[in-house]
DNA sequence: ATGGCCGCTATGAGCGGA
């Protein structure tokens, strides 16, 4: 099984990348973020053409996660229900082939000490709940997404410039950290301790030519389903040319 | 080369993203 996460920024804006990267990669399971459209607008049709079903948790204008896989989708959940906000349309699961899939895209923060950066670190612990709650990490299970944190220094171009700020701040870090302390392992981070590499480049300053990115999407995996990762990969060819989104795809090939 | 933000909205300026 061969499963993806992508922030594609835009599903619309994103449409033709997509269906070109499903043929030249052929992924079994795709976790989408920021699809940006309600579900009606949801491209299912064509996605359906190329051979893949999906269920989505939209929202107009902002956020939105899918799940788009060949095999049929099961078991379905959308969002924390936990009386917390749930507006926001950032969190998907579904079983696909025996294994418990979600995509989640956690919010941005905007700045250290904000509101919104408060709301980040209260999502992770909401995670972490649900985790908790509904699933079993004993179980096969994939948490892909743009979790919007670079776990360590390692995962940034330039720790220093980017020390103590947004997606690097020690709060940020440890709320990831706590997540995977549920179950969890950094699948990329497990099969390289020692690589350098980013899936995220600012559009703005010449972020991708001048190689100035971050690792901040990732996919996450319970121990049984990690002895199935066989590599994990980042295309970082998605990341070039006109009509490019922002965050690359991030490949995980298992057994 | 991989090139100087992008995508959204009851748009045409302002907001959010990371």
């Amino acid at each position: 099984m061969k499963l993806v996460t992508w922030n594609v920024n835009s599903i619309r804006q994103r449409g033709e990348r997509l269906l070109a990267f499903l043929a030249r990669h052929d992924p079994d399971v795709v976790c989408l973020q920021e699809t940006k459209v309600a579900d009606g607008d949801f491209p299912a049709e064509a996605l359906r053409a190329a051979g893949y079903g999906a269920v989505t948790l939209g929202q107009k204008g902002y956020n939105g996660v899918a799940i788009l896989a060949k095999a049929k989708l099961t078991d379905v959940r959308a969002g924390f229900c936990d009386g917390g906000d749930d507006v926001q349309a950032r969190f998907l699961g579904a079983t696909v082939a025996g294994v418990q899939v979600f995509t989640a895209y956690a919010p941005n923060g905007q700045s250290v000490g904000s509101e919104k950066y408060a709301f980040k670190l209260d999502w992770f612990a909401r995670l972490r709940k649900y985790l908790e709650r509904e699933a079993d990490p004993a179980r096969e299970l994939a948490l892909g997404g743009d979790f919007n944190v670079a776990p360590g220094d390692l995962d940034v171009h330039d720790p220093l410039q980017w020390r103590g700020e947004i997606m690097c701040s020690d709060a940020e870090r440890a709320a990831l950290a706590d997540v995977e302390r549920w179950g969890l392992v950094d699948s990329f981070r497990a099969k390289y301790p020692d690589k350098v590499a980013f899936t995220w480049w600012d559009y703005r300053m010449l972020g991708f030519p001048k190689n100035r990115g971050l690792r901040i999407d990732h996919v996450l995996v319970t121990r049984p389903l990690l002895a199935r990762v066989q590599d994990v990969a980042i295309d970082r060819d998605e990341r070039k040319g006109k009509g490019a989104s922002d965050h690359a795809p991030v490949l995980a090939q298992l057994s």
